[in-house]
DNA sequence: GCCGTTTTCGGCCCGACTGTTTTCAGTCG
């Protein structure tokens, strides 16, 4: 049966339509609950549901959230390409009226309300009728209303999209910086997605301990940094800061920060586990602690106890997104987790052979000075004409510069590697004579990123059956908030690197951050080994080796997963027996 | 609509803030 394509996101957002037309309706709140965890689940799965469903349609049955009917529905969708429920529910609630309910402080009863009194139908129509002081005429409305619908427009306009990790990081620290001066302030954390360092984040969530929580967040929305306070009570406090960025701050006493912590740190699958669990065990979960079948509240003042006190161990911020790290925890089967300390050698880098800032001499001295053990230095190859890519000639004389490096540096190791480009057709850009020659063979794309699903798969495999390859550099190429990554089949792109004993770089660049930490998931569970690279081109980016630990831990990657975390001997032991 | 080492029926996570309303519904995270 033919597929009609569609990726995750895209079925994934007819269920969340679903869910909004039906909740709009005033359906079952449990019915529109289980659409929208669906739609979760499918757009966070890292496998294609194409490819689930092309292998075994029943095997989408497997997935939690996804039962007899919602599979029904999503092989229907792949089936035909259309959802008859779908196009029936559009009938009764116009697809216009569910973007009605993206804006903040507009639920699916004011979007009924304003639909069928107004016969508003979308955001265009909205922002007219609150300009025209219609809205206030409606039951429970004011002008009032009408005021916070046009800020929620404004926030919606500017608030499209999700920030990349690297902004939103330094943004999180000098807030945190600002609160911690206070002496009211005991301990301060960010928390949320950053906390678990997703690539993206949607806002900043600050946590604070305090015996005066009304004095902190007085305190904290006169910060430089806030430009307006969004609401404001006893507890908590939303400000939009300068930089366009939402910051949420919650404070409580010390005594119950831990659950605090917990709770805010998310992700909200991973505390709907966590308080179902509690639940069976009588116990209710909350932000200030466990509460009892008596009514009696324990307030946790660490994280540890709000786990061990559950019967699990310990989970890291980065695992906690409800993908098995509770039962995992449960048995005492979490990850020992790949660290900072267990990396010996950084294995991408430029130098001023091809677009990096610095010489082979320099960039060799700073990573001696971070305590590695050896690096790769990857200049590009000569396809890519921008960054000054390398031919065979120029490769040739940089490998005389770094053998006579190498002479001086011992026992400190440069390899001589480089990152070659995939060509269109799966070719590589230097020929094998020279790839022969090299230590380490990087390969990675660089063009033509729009090829469909099938060309890009068969480019790959191509690239990956190439002897001489050792390393598939930024697999997906993506950007982060920039650049969407390549359409391919991944699974298939690991059995090919598996076949051919090509290992898969977690690009720490935290502009690419690829592969991220589910992919990295799938592919250690397909038996491949990881690499880590900075993608330096200056002595500054090799920093950013924590942004690929960070991804690790989200993958559940150990050490022994990750080729650069063995000594150099074992590295050169690997290398040499492919060439 | 989904799900089950207490259930195949009867549950389904919890609390703060806002605004309009005089005790609570809607929204959000």
């Amino acid at each position: 049966m033919p597929a009609h394509f569609m990726s995750n996101a895209q079925i994934a957002q007819v269920f969340f339509n679903i869910a909004d037309m039906l909740e709009i309706k005033g359906e079952n709140r449990f019915r529109v609950l289980a659409y929208r965890r669906a739609a979760e689940q499918i757009v966070q799965h890292p496998v294609a549901f194409v490819d689930l469903w092309e292998s075994d349609p029943k095997s989408l049955e497997e997935i939690p959230g996804i039962g007899e009917t919602i599979s029904a529905k999503i092989d229907e969708l792949l089936r035909t390409g259309k959802l008859q429920f779908y196009e029936d529910l559009q009938l009764e609630i116009p697809a216009s009226v569910v973007a009605l309910v993206k804006v903040p402080g507009i639920g699916p009863k004011t979007a009924k309300l304003l639909y069928q009194e107004l016969g508003i139908t979308s955001l265009g129509d909205l922002r007219d009728a609150a300009e025209a002081g219609k809205i206030r005429s409606l039951p429970g409305m004011s002008a009032k209303t009408e005021t916070n619908v046009l800020k929620g427009l404004d926030t919606l306009a500017r608030l499209s999209g999700r920030i990349p990790l690297r902004l939103a990081l330094p943004t999180a620290n000098a807030l945190l910086e600002g609160l911690r001066k206070s002496p009211l302030v005991l301990q301060a954390e960010a928390a949320g997605s950053l906390r678990r360092r997703r690539i993206t984040v949607g806002d900043i969530d600050l946590l604070v301990a305090s015996q005066d929580p009304v004095a902190v967040i007085e305190y904290f929305t006169l910060l430089p940094q806030v430009s307006q306070v969004e609401s404001k009570g006893e507890t908590k406090t939303t400000v939009l800061l300068h930089t366009g960025l939402t910051a949420d701050l919650i404070v409580l006493p010390p005594t119950s920060y831990g659950a605090l912590l917990q709770h805010f740190t998310g992700s909200k699958d991973h505390n709907v586990e966590l308080r179902e669990l509690a639940r069976n065990k009588g116990l209710s979960l909350s932000e200030r602690g466990f509460t009892d079948e008596k009514g009696q509240l324990h307030p946790c003042a660490t994280e540890q106890e709000v786990y061990s006190r559950l019967g699990l161990d310990f989970i890291p911020p980065e695992l906690r997104e409800g993908r098995g790290e509770i039962e995992a925890a449960a048995h005492h089967r979490l990850p020992h987790l790949v660290t900072l300390q267990d990396v010996r050698g950084d294995l991408q880098m430029h130098s001023t052979w091809s677009d990096g800032a610095k010489s082979v001499a320099e960039m060799a001295q700073a990573a001696l000075a971070k305590g590695y053990a050896y690096i790769a230095i990857t200049d590009h190859s000569q396809g890519l004409g921008v960054a000054n890519g390398l031919t065979p000639e120029r490769l040739d004389a940089q490998r005389a510069e770094i053998d006579a490096l190498n002479k001086e540096l011992a026992p400190f190791r440069i390899l001589a590697g480089c990152e070659v480009d995939i060509h269109a057709d799966g070719s590589l850009d230097l020929p094998d004579e020279t790839l022969a020659k090299l230590d380490i063979v990087l390969v990675s794309i660089h063009s033509a990123m729009k090829q469909s699903r099938e060309a890009m798969t068969e480019r790959v495999i191509r690239a990956l059956g190439n002897r001489h390859v050792d390393i598939f550099a930024h697999p997906s190429a993506r950007l982060v908030g920039e650049r969407e990554a390549v359409d391919w089949d991944f699974p298939q792109i690991l059995r090919a690197a598996q076949q051919h004993g090509v290992m898969l770089e977690m690009n720490a660049d935290p502009h690419r951050l690829d592969l991220d930490g589910e992919a990295a998931r799938l592919a250690i569970q397909a038996g491949l080994t990881l690499t880590f690279g900075t993608d330096a081109h200056d002595p500054a980016g090799l920093d950013n080796m924590s942004f690929g630990i960070d991804q690790a831990h989200r993958g559940w990657v150990e050490p022994q997963h990750v080729f650069n975390t063995r000594p150099l001997e074992q590295i050169l032991a690997h290398l040499q027996a492919r060439r």
